[in-house]
Formats: structure tokens, C-alpha cells, sequence
DNA sequence: TTGTATGCAAAAGGTTTGCAATGAT
DNA sequence: ATCATTGCAAACCTTTTGCATACAA
């Protein structure tokens, strides 16, 4: 489905990153990163954690909270905040948008090519430099627009 | 300045709602409404809490917390996460954007009538039902834009 | 008077930090 | 060999919860 089909930085370019960043190639980096490029549901540090962990027993929950945040640095991915107070973690790619459900907090990406392009404010009076933008649409995800019918 | 002409809702609307709703008008609640819906600057509950206890010695954090969840089940205010992972809160208006400090967090507000609207796009392939949307534009306040230059 | 709202203190997440040990370069 | 990174435990911060008291209706 089109809301799924965008791409997501390859192994490749994470190492290349982190060596022309001076970063260490742990396995723990290559494995938290590799974890999250593959997801398409924006997971909480967490849901990181208890996957990754199965793959590298020993592993700690602090490394994952500090690979992630690496990975942000680096531009490799992007932190996301929405309901529930918990920080969730996008692999980073081009603009993209979101579908949020109201109802239970889900969260899906959108393909920027769906949404009909924004002119940016050209003058929004504030002095705001504006670089980029985001949309976040808001409604009921199919499981809760069922109940709710 | 534009970006901040959109209006509150007041005290009149703020008593008519808990009274429909069967709330009681507690001294608590209008002091922290009032306070709520002076600004526009999106608050944490504790920067809510730090003004209010000004006026009202004894206020707990506690009951801000509470009051301001109130205040969103009511319809009279939104929650919202942005960076920082802290929830911030925002009096309800009618549909409008943000505009967000990659830098220092800061947090605006930006009139619909500054952006030009946008179709919902009509099948996502995802079931998703659409309600409404908000536009983050991301990018650098007035100060941080100085400091970088 | 009756039941809701508040205040306090303690608990409950999620996330960060200090420090010694480990591992990548 | 050297410095960054990891793991552990404890600290931190925001937010929530239980319970007795106070207050609006």
C-alpha cells in the first residue's frame, strides 16, 4: 500500500555516516539501526530494546536510548512526539506525513506524494524562517472506525 | 501580528461548558482556564502551575494536572507533543498550525487563513478516516536564526 | 448535605547520568 | 594503546494514583 512505500536508509549508508562522523560501528548501533530502518510504525525506544535484545542478549536498555539519540544526530532518524508522552523514533527519509489516530494513539506514515504539495507561508509576520513542514491528519485508524459503527 | 490573532475562548464560555457538563466552577479551574487562556506560547502543565501559584497560594501541582486534563475532556483545551517530550497545552480554538523551533523547542501558532488548504487526500489505501489535520512547519525561531547567522 | 475537587505524599513510568569495564580503531 | 561506547545502578523528571479533607452545588 502507497502509505508503506517509502524507502529507508540501507546498512550502507549508516556505516558510511558514522565513519565520516568519526562513530564507532558497534553491532549494537548496526543492530538498533538496522531494527529501525526495517519498521514502519515509529517505535518507542522500548519496543527497540525488547526486540533488539533478542538478537543481542546482554544488551542494555540505556545503549538503546543512547544509540537512538545517535542516530538523530547523525541525521539517520528522527524523533517524534505524539500522544502518550513517549518519545517515538521514524528512520529518517525524505518528508513524509502522518495519520494519527485519535481514538488508540496509532500511528501510520503517509507518503508525501499523497498529499497535495504546500506552499509554505511566504510571510508569517513572526520572522520565522520556515525550512520544511509536516502534516499530521487526525481521525480514526480502520480497527477503531469499526467499533465505533 | 497575524500568527497570533486567533482568539480564545473566554471566561463565559469556559463557565457555560462546566456547567453544561455538571463540573463544578472551582476557583482552581477559572484561575488555571484564565491563565491557559492568556497565552500562546503552548505551556507544560508546571509552567502553568508556576504562574497560577502565584495567585493561589496552596495550589498543588497535582490539581493542574488534573484541571488541565479537564479542561481537554471538556473541549476547552488541546494537549500537544512536540520536542521535548513534555505534554503541552493549547486552548482550543478552531484548526490552526505550528510552528516549531528546530533549535529551542519554541512553539508558535499559525493562523489556517496563512495556509492554503489542503485537500484531504481522499483514499489512503490505509481505511483511515480523516478527520481533520494540522501542519507543523519546522525551522528556526526569529533568535535562533540571528545566532546562526 | 452530598458528592466532587483538592492537597499531600507516594508510586509509576520513561529517560538520563556517573562510573568502571569493554571494545572499536 | 587510546578513546569512545557499553552496561549497570541510581538519579531525575514528569505525570498519575490513593486517600483524607475541604468545598461547590
Amino acid at each position: 500500500m502507497a502509505a508503506s512505500s517509502r524507502p529507508s536508509p540501507g546498512l550502507a549508508e549508516f556505516e558510511r555516516e558514522c565513519r565520516r562522523r568519526g562513530l564507532a560501528v558497534t553491532i549494537q548501533r548496526r543492530t538498533v539501526f538496522a531494527e529501525l530502518a526495517r519498521r514502519r510504525d515509529h517505535p518507542a525506544a522500548d519496543q527497540v530494546y525488547e526486540v533488539v535484545r533478542g538478537r543481542l542478549p546482554g544488551l542494555s536498555r540505556t545503549t538503546v536510548y543512547r544509540v537512538l539519540e545517535t542516530l538523530v544526530d547523525a541525521g539517520l532518524a528522527r524523533k517524534v512526539h505524539h500522544a502518550g508522552g513517549v518519545a517515538r523514533y521514524d528512520p529518517m527519509t525524505g518528508r513524509h506525513h502522518h495519520l494519527a489516530c485519535e481514538a488508540c494513539g496509532r500511528l501510520a506514515d503517509l507518503d508525501d506524494a499523497l498529499v497535495p504539495p504546500l506552499r509554505l507561508p511566504a510571510t508569517t509576520g513572526t520572522g520565522f524562517r520556515i525550512k520544511d513542514y509536516s502534516v499530521s491528519f487526525t481521525g480514526l485508524c480502520p480497527a477503531c472506525a469499526k467499533k465505533k459503527s
